[in-house]
DNA sequence: CGGCGCCTTGAAAAGAATCAAGTCTCGTGG
DNA sequence: CCACGAGACTTGATTCTTTTCAAGGCGCCG
C-alpha cells in the first residue's frame, strides 16, 4: 500500500537531488505513513497548529489565506514534491489553508521527529531551509507579478509558472498538462475578478498563446507565454525533496 | 569599534529570544566584523552570490526586485534584527536586491560557516529555518494585502505593518516612528501608482488617522489604522535572532 | 541662481470590477 | 427517463477605481 521511500517514484526525476543511502533510510523512518485525501478537503487550516507535516506524492492542491473580510487570496500551488506544513513545523501555527483540488497522496511525518532531524541530520535540515528560501523565493516572484503586472501578464505569469513546474516533474503530454482548478482559483491567485480572468483567458486563446478548458491547458506558443509572464528563466537546480 | 554579542542591544529587547551562553559565544565566532553602510548603497544585489550575510544592527533597507520591463516591487523593509542574504547562503543567488535607505550598521558572518552551524549548532539551524517560516508568512501576507486590498487599505497595511514592526524593536516615540522611505517605495512595495499612493496618503491624513511628513510617521487612530489594514493580530511571540 | 529630487494636485484615459444574464455539464431525484 | 438545480464558464453593458499625463511647488546643494 505505501510507497517505500527507496522506490519512491518523485527522488528519480531529475528536479530533484539525489540521497544517500542512510538518508533513504533515515527517510524510511521518518515518514509514518501515507495518507489519500479527496478533492475538497482541507488537508491544513490557516490558523491551526498541526502534529503531522506531509510530502505530496501525488495530485495537486491550493494554498491560500483568507482575510478578516472573508477574501481569499492563493498563496500558491501545491504540487508532487511540495512539502507541506514547515510553518506548523516550526512556528506555532499556519498563516495559511491548503486543500486538495484532485485526489492527493501525501506521506505524512510527525512534527514531533523534526527537532531529530536537526539533531541527527544537519544536511536534511539543511534541505528543508533550503526549500523554506525557495518558497521564499517564489512568493516573491508572485508578490512581483500581482504588484507590477496588467491582467493579461498576470494570468500568463500564473500559466506560464504552473506549466513549467508541472513539466519539471514529469506530468505533461506534449504541450498540454492537467489543470484541475477553477477560474476562481486562479483569479484569487492573481487579485483579478473571476470575470476579468476569464475574458483574458478568452484573449489568450484568440491570440493562439494558450487553451484552457476541461482542466487541461494546452500551450501553444511558450516563447510568447513566457514573454508576457515577464518569466526570469531559473537555472533549472534540482530541489531537495523530504 | 564592533558590539561585542554578549552586549548585543538587540537581543535584549522583549521581541527576540534569550539565548544561552555557548550560544552567544558560537554566534561570537560565527560573527566576522561589522559594516557601515551609507544610505542608498546596494547590500546585496538580485541574481548575484555573496560570500557574505548580515544581520542588521542598526538603521533600515529595503528589499526589491526588479523585473525585466524595468519596474521594481518591493519585496520588504528591512528592519533592526533582520537577516540578510538567507537566499545567497542556502541556494545559489539572490532573488532580490537589498538597498540602505538609511545610514546601516550590519553584522557579517561567512557564508562558509553556515554549513559549520547546520552540523555544529542544530538549535541556531532551527532559527534558521523559523527566520525562513517567518519570512515566508510575512510575504504571505504582503501577498493578501497587495492581491486583494484596495488602494486605502493596502496603503493603511503597509503603514501599520511597518509601525508595528519597528515598535517592537522601541524604535517609537509616543506613537511617532522614523519613516526613511519614499512615497515612490511605498508605492511600489503595494503595486500602487506614485500618484495614487500620494493622494491616498492625504485623505488619511484628512481622516486624522496617520500623517506622513518628513520622514516621520505619526499615528492618531491605531485602532482604525489596524481596521483598515485588516491586520490579523500576531500573537507577539518572540523571534530568534542571527 | 539653477537644477534636481521629492511631494502635491488637477484632468483625462484606461483598465478592471461589478452587475446581469445566459449556457453547459453533471449528478440527483421524481 | 427527464426535470431540476448546482457549479462552473461566458459574454455584454455599465460603473468606478486607478493609472497616466501634465504641471507646479518646495527644499537642498553645487
Amino acid at each position: 500500500m505505501s510507497t517505500d521511500c527507496n522506490n519512491c517514484p518523485l527522488r528519480k526525476l531529475d528536479a530533484f537531488e539525489e540521497m544517500s543511502a542512510s538518508e533513504v533510510s533515515f527517510m524510511e523512518r521518518f515518514k509514518t505513513g501515507e495518507l489519500e485525501a479527496q478533492p475538497g478537503t482541507e488537508i491544513m487550516a490557516q490558523g491551526q497548529s498541526s502534529t503531522h507535516l506531509f510530502t505530496c506524492l501525488r495530485g495537486m492542491g491550493l494554498r491560500y489565506k483568507t482575510l478578516a473580510d472573508g477574501r481569499r487570496q492563493v498563496i500558491g500551488f501545491v504540487l508532487p514534491g511540495d512539502f507541506i506544513g514547515l510553518q506548523a513545523g516550526v512556528m506555532s501555527e499556519m498563516s495559511h489553508s491548503v486543500e486538495a483540488s484532485t485526489a492527493m497522496r501525501l506521506c505524512t511525518f510527525n512534527r514531533s521527529e523534526l527537532w531529530t532531524l536537526f539533531k541527527s541530520h544537519p544536511a536534511r535540515a539543511y534541505d528543508l531551509t533550503r526549500i523554506a528560501a525557495t518558497e521564499e523565493v517564489f512568493l516573491g516572484e508572485a508578490l512581483a507579478a500581482v504588484g507590477q503586472l496588467d491582467a493579461r501578464a498576470k494570468v500568463s505569469w500564473a500559466l506560464h509558472r504552473f506549466y513549467t513546474r508541472l513539466t519539471a516533474v514529469k506530468q505533461q503530454t506534449g504541450n498540454t498538462v492537467p489543470l484541475p482548478y477553477r477560474q476562481q482559483d486562479l483569479a484569487d491567485a492573481m487579485g483579478l475578478s473571476l470575470v476579468h480572468t476569464n475574458k483574458t483567458l478568452a484573449r489568450l486563446r484568440e491570440d493562439q498563446i494558450v487553451t484552457l478548458s476541461e482542466n487541461q491547458l494546452t500551450v501553444h506558443n511558450p516563447t510568447r507565454l513566457a514573454e508576457l509572464a515577464q518569466a526570469e528563466d531559473a537555472p533549472n537546480v534540482k530541489r531537495p525533496l523530504i
